[in-house]
DNA sequence: TGAACGAATTGAAACGATTTAATTCGTGAG
DNA sequence: CTCACGAATTAAATCGTTTCAATTCGTTCA
């Protein structure tokens, strides 16, 4: 059999099953509009011919797309790619696909990922934030493009946000360490722009100062990543003694990790010489050779909550902006606990 | 200012530069068509008016999307996310937005994402397939979308694939498990018909048929994740000691760090009462309470170079196709080390 | 000076679906 | 027996860009 034909279309649907063009698409997207009888001829011929829609005609008419465009920080890093499953499981249930970005914390990838949801015309976006994008969301919003903001609290109630007192965070484990006789605390992560990372800085230095007799410093890794954690550690190594910090408080639970490894290596007893926190609470850091104190962020659950925020506002754009603030929750495991052999799971 | 316009399109910014949309369309596409006056009076003009192509218009008349879709197995396994950066660093290249997809092992995902991107259009297809899906791999082949099959050896020369050689992986760990002592070793892994499994399956299953008094059994877990790894070493444990095996081997890491877990808690010795073993070699794995040996696959190399033929291939749709295979790589640490203290990083 | 040429520009026709307004048709009411 | 009405169907316009073929215009060459 010759098939030089090319890929079918509504025409030659609507040809196999002698109806028109329009009769198919109501057939398709409208089925209450169509009898019975023809809906089912039609439904032969679609299958018949394996009839694909072509996504980009029907947009073109439609005038947007039904997808949403998510950018992340890190893909690798497992509190991201939660927080992208629970936007994921809400959204699915819409019936909208979801575009994932990975911005790698670099602000010409998030720019670009940007421009090209900005090209798809997607529904909605939602943003975990590196650079200062705040013209290049308000244009969007501008085009009736709904907009939530991930991870970080919007300024203003110019844009709906998900967010988590990351200060409180900072607070709460910085107390905890200096409970277990943390005097010199060292913040580790980076860059130091990165809200993420000033917050939970912040949060730190604001229980200190409130602490006669603790110092915070702060060690910018360029990255959140495993080898970051890893050569901040190699660096407070090989400092002396005296100058070293007793205390790591990393500002993600990668960091922690590749901190730890390090330590470890090195010899150091940990709790023992050093006490070391991450953040985000990722699966990984409970099963670490020391399980690791965290605190832990409802990934998922934020996740879930921002696609509802942005399904909401794509459904009625008029809906008032509302910023959710989820509330840190303190994990404390072996990393930080000198007393006992207890351990939280 | 009264701003009730809509968003510019190409015959706004042609009226503004005082030129014909096709043009504009010239001075974006085809630079080198346009006088080096008018290109810059175009720059200008659309800098000023905010325009956006409408990319759906552009598939549209071009017939193509620049995408590539990729579905992945489970998209919080950071082998899957290294898999994926390392496509897209390629992609990146070729200026080719990545799609990505997660069908979290269940085969109506995955058709779901297949259809997304057959609908799109996209240029070309990076799976990592759960079900059958030749059927509708062939389809798009016909449409002349690129196909590759990533962790899976394609069965003929029908489809280009990138995979390792799970078989010759299982061999490998399952002969490093007998000759540290283990004579009742189980593989823990599932849904069974997965490639993933049942490959390292094979593999130990012929290393033990070689090896007198050694038996393999297979525990089937639902998933690949953290949970199942802990409830199948929970059953192990609820288990009389002489039915308990001495080693398992589970078939990711996930499933190795989540057993492990489990062991822990209950106050086995691991690897003094029990052998373990992972697989992929995810950076979690080496830095878990015990390390746990693991086969290396280079993920980040294998995305890349899946998306180099789909790149050769988009570009010539008659260029051959290729099977790459890439060799397993032991890397053997202190959870199945008995001997010493000795561990690899 | 005029013909011929090439570069730059443009008008109009696509691309493939959806939608609106118009048409057909069968049926029940008057 | 006719008219009116609603249900089902359809013709044609439309979405916003790209591309093809045609046109304009300034030069060069004979």
């Amino acid at each position: 059999m010759l098939t030089l034909m090319a890929v079918a279309q509504v025409r030659d649907v609507a040809a196999r099953a002698r109806v028109s063009p329009a009769t198919v698409s109501n057939a398709i997207n409208h089925p209450e509009k169509v009898s019975e009888r023809t809906r089912e001829r039609v439904r032969k011929a679609i299958e018949e011919l394996d009839f694909i829609p072509n996504d980009a005609a029907r947009q073109l008419r439609a005038g947007r797309n039904r997808a949403v465009g998510m950018i992340v920080l890190d893909a690798g890093n497992p509190f991201f790619s939660n927080l992208a499953e629970g936007a994921e499981d809400h959204l699915a249930e819409q019936g909208r696909p979801l575009l994932l970005g990975n911005s790698s914390q670099i602000p010409e990838r998030e720019s670009a990922h940007l421009a090209l949801f900005e090209e798809q015309r997607v529904a909605g976006l939602l943003i975990i934030a590196v650079g200062d994008v705040t013209p290049q969301l308000r244009r969007l919003k501008e085009r009736d493009t709904a907009v939530v903001i991930v991870d970080r609290m919007a300024g203003e109630d110019e844009f709906s946000s998900v967010s988590l007192d990351d200060v409180e965070g900072g607070r709460l484990i910085s107390q905890h360490l200096i409970d277990e006789g943390a005097r010199h605390i060292a913040v580790v992560g980076g860059p130091r722009h990165l809200r993420q990372v000033s917050q939970r800085l912040e949060g730190a230095e604001s229980t200190a100062s409130a602490s006669p007799g603790v110092q915070v410093e702060c060690i910018d890794t360029g990255a959140m990543d495993i080898e970051s954690g890893r050569m901040a550690a190699a660096g407070i190594l090989a400092r002396d003694s005296e100058q070293r910090p007793d205390a790591l408080m990393a500002t993600n639970d990668l960091i922690a990790i590749g901190a730890l490894q390090e330590l470890v290596r090195s010899g150091l007893d940990v709790p023992g010489d050093m006490l070391l926190s991450g953040y985000d609470d990722i699966a990984f850091a409970g099963s670490a050779t020391i399980p690791i104190t965290s605190i832990r962020q409802p990934a998922h659950e934020m996740g879930r909550k921002s696609a509802e925020l942005l399904c909401s506002l794509i459904d009625d754009p008029q809906t008032p902006t509302e910023q959710t603030v989820f509330q840190p929750e303190l994990v404390i495991r072996e990393s930080t606990n000198r007393s006992s052999a207890v351990t939280a799971d």
